[in-house]
DNA sequence: CTGAAAGCGCTTACAG
DNA sequence: CTGAAAGCGCTTACAG
């Protein structure tokens, strides 16, 4: 082979260590590498070769390639999590607890949708290329199942709204949206506003049907004009209730329920800002329970979930799916909890 | 092929559309197949034929497999990007920055450390497996290079320490250090303390000696025990502050510089606690300038590292290796910039 | 313009 | 316990 061409891209000055150099070296075939590298070789390779073989394979710095061994197997070893919000600290959380149950048998590899959307069907095709083992899909696209056939041992995280024939790992934020209801009712709240996250994610929906379902159950009132919603950010969701609030206050309102912490992290700083006592004047919720909640001052009444549960979760099922076992349950809702704090309550 | 054993992971359901099933189809052989499903088709495949393949493709869902492709190719059409820290809200932004400069033609794939710590050879080394045409590492560990032979393309990001023989693209951070010495100096402060990250980040340490050093030269003295550092976490670095305040006002320090926003969160909601007055009695800097800094109050004036820039020139930069050409500049160094807010100046 | 064929690196029945 | 061989799905010179 005359390697005369002008662009030559990726010079191979990276010598591949193939099984096959071990093999040599080792004066075995490449079947016996292939055992002893995947720690199959226990009652199959003899102690001679299984030993002549690690010497060649630390020698060589071999590394079993992940791509012909794919090829060979059907699958790979790698499990690709598709998520849309990587920016969400609650995500990392997630993100751990995924790692955690799947061990170091399996490679997570993360792919990021764009700013603003929804893992679809299209984005995940693309990654079934690369035959993973499974894939764990974050909040999905509604239409997503639809689209996407046969796709393999899959596992859906935070995604209400499927059937129950697909296995999904979800959280119970209409049972969170619903404490949230019942504590400010129970604490006299008649008129109250709420900030909306303005992505499309069905969570979003959920919290918000389920709350204000539960508040008009409960005798509150969300005035005219008194919803509103702003992207996923503090600066962006003060600035909406700089501007809503002298409105809400008329109409009477007296709380606020956010569709986020972050939401409602901005009507702290807005209320500080302005001067509006919270909660003497106003009352505030957020949802998340995202870490800052705790400290912040006041700290902030918020629904908590259990993020590095809900990866942990996910990832034990797809690790069942992976195993061709059955599941007991396809779908895993956990719980929420309301974590009251000083953003609701004087103490 | 008789299927009688008990356990059969991953019942074939999932039935796969090969190039072989398309050529059949499409009345052609599946070298013509390739050639169309890659867009290598004009000038080599007839109009006809083509049409048939395309014809098929459709008609069968037909997607090129990834892995049979990459070992045919010797790599794959996927970017590996190894991170550190994705619950940091910077890493959002540069990510958005590489996915921009990737364009469609190469899949972003994300791999993650565990938390706390940095990326390793070791990592890396099972991620080689996977045949990345490309690999981008963000704030390695310092022993990194020694013990990954032979990586093909690669870039670094946010590397400070790092021969000036590997790619990288840096922050300037130890320029952003010296503004921050700078503005404190001429706002006249003497006596300073310091709060650093705890994770051995070297950008941290760059952080910390460049502002160690400027603040010397610029005159200004750090009290004994008037350095600290936490994880970052702003409840953390809350309590941190909160008992060493006392011992640093009576060592008469009138300013306190963070290794990052999220330090300066903690400092600006424990003042606010205990009623410290920002800046009138201390003054704070942050680094990093998280969004939310803009809009906290005080304003947080903090280090502007351009995050999403740091991505797409470091994609950039990859996207060259993976052609084959030269780089101009192995290292690439982003300025950064310093935000004067609310918390060192009184409007 | 087209197809037969080799080859990418590995795994796994299979025969010994 | 061992190795020869087939095969995973694709791409790419090569010959026509």
């Amino acid at each position: 082979m005359h390697s005369t061409q002008k662009p030559r891209p990726t010079p191979p000055s990276r010598r591949r260590v193939t099984a096959a150099m071990v093999a040599e070296r080792a004066g075995v075939s490449t079947a016996t590498v292939s055992l002893v590298a995947n720690g199959k070789a226990s009652g199959r390779v003899s102690a001679t070769n299984e030993a002549k073989v690690r010497e060649a394979i630390r020698a060589l710095g071999y590394v079993v390639d992940g791509i012909g061994s794919s090829l060979a197997r059907g699958v790979s070893n790698t499990v690709i999590m598709v998520a849309p919000d990587i920016s969400n600290p609650f995500f990392a959380t997630v993100i751990a607890g995924v790692r955690s149950a799947l061990g170091s048998k399996y490679q997570l590899l993360l792919s990021v949708t764009d700013a603003g959307q929804l893992p679809s069907a299209d984005d995940t095709r693309r990654l079934l290329g690369l035959r993973p083992a499974g894939l764990l899909v974050d909040a999905p696209e509604l239409s997503f199942l639809e689209e996407l056939s046969a796709p393999g041992p899959l596992v859906l995280l935070d995604a209400p709204g499927f059937g129950p024939e697909v296995p999904a790992v979800n959280l119970d934020v209409a049972h969170g949206a619903r404490l949230v209801a019942g504590h400010l009712a129970a604490a006299g709240h008649k008129k109250v506003a709420y900030l909306d996250g303005t992505t499309g994610t069905t969570t979003f929906e959920l919290r918000r049907t389920a709350f204000l379902d539960a508040a008009a159950e409960l005798g509150m009132e969300i005035p005219d004009g008194a919803m509103a919603s702003t992207t996923i950010n503090v600066g962006v969701a003060a600035d909406a209730f700089a501007e809503a609030w002298p409105g809400w206050k008329a109409a009477g309102v007296t709380a606020v329920v956010c569709a986020t912490d972050t939401h409602a992290y901005g009507i702290l700083q807005e209320a500080r800002a302005a001067g509006i006592s919270i909660p003497g004047e106003l009352a505030v919720t957020g949802f998340d329970d995202l870490p800052y909640s705790r400290t912040s001052s006041p700290s902030l009444t918020s629904v908590n979930l259990p993020g590095e549960l809900l990866g942990r979760r996910a990832a034990e099922q797809l690790l069942r799916l992976i195993d061709g076992e059955e599941l007991e349950t396809q779908q895993v809702t956990l719980e929420s909890t309301l974590m009251v704090r000083g953003s609701t309550f004087e103490a």
